[in-house]
DNA sequence: GTAACATATGAATATTTGTTCATATGTTCA
DNA sequence: TGAACATATGAACAAATATTCATATGTTAC
């Protein structure tokens, strides 16, 4: 290493990277993909809205566990809720999650 | 919970998803984009292939974190490798993968 | 008001994960 | 062969994370 060669790629490709904020921030996005509880409930609010209980159900894991992750997803924007009466219903903020997912699943389907 | 309507939900949601090692697997995926460090390597391959020690200097990171790093991108199928000489020189394995980076940093821009 | 239900949250715990250091492996050149 | 360099890997440690239990908060109906 340390040849001219080296020292110039490496100022090249720094220059035109997004700055660190960004990619820590990016990082921080995906991070919420990377767990399967999560994953399952984005997978589930595909099709409708639900309330938190029938997430739990369908996902088989304790009303606690879904709420703390819903959480998680409320805090980097990947849902939302309504809430009606009793019940907390979540749906999904934007398209942009199921077009992400539908490209994980592209990759990991080859 | 437990009525009716929860009941046909629940079921009706369950059966239309994909099966649970599919997801898993999904998360996993997704996982590797969950990490700064792991997502600055990938962002600065966009450009060329690197060697390890170029990638080192780009990413600020010791060597063996990022030889790490690159195993678990590796793993994902993420990246590819080709020997040359003393230098080990990674590149993307496909178009997806800036793809998704792209739809990432869409979401967070909004 | 109280009871019954749905959801949210804090604390505790176990597990996973990222980084570093030290060192092993692999490659080139003399 | 051995020296010098590049990369990979194992062990150890610190930090982050997911889950559960117990309980608090919020809502409705009586």
């Amino acid at each position: 290493m340390a040849h001219e060669d080296h020292q110039d790629i490496v100022k090249e490709i720094k220059e035109n990277m997004p700055d660190a904020d960004t990619l820590f921030e990016l990082a921080d996005f995906f991070k919420v993909f990377g767990d399967s509880t999560r994953i399952r409930i984005m997978c589930a609010l595909f099709k409708k809205e639900l309330s938190v209980c029938c997430i739990a159900d369908i996902v088989g894991m304790e009303q606690s566990t879904v709420s703390h992750q819903l959480r998680v997803l409320r805090q980097e924007n990947l849902v939302k809720v309504r809430r009606e009466g009793k019940q907390s219903y979540y749906s999904l903020e934007d398209e942009h999650i199921q077009k992400i997912f539908e490209m994980g699943l592209e990759h990991i389907m080859e």
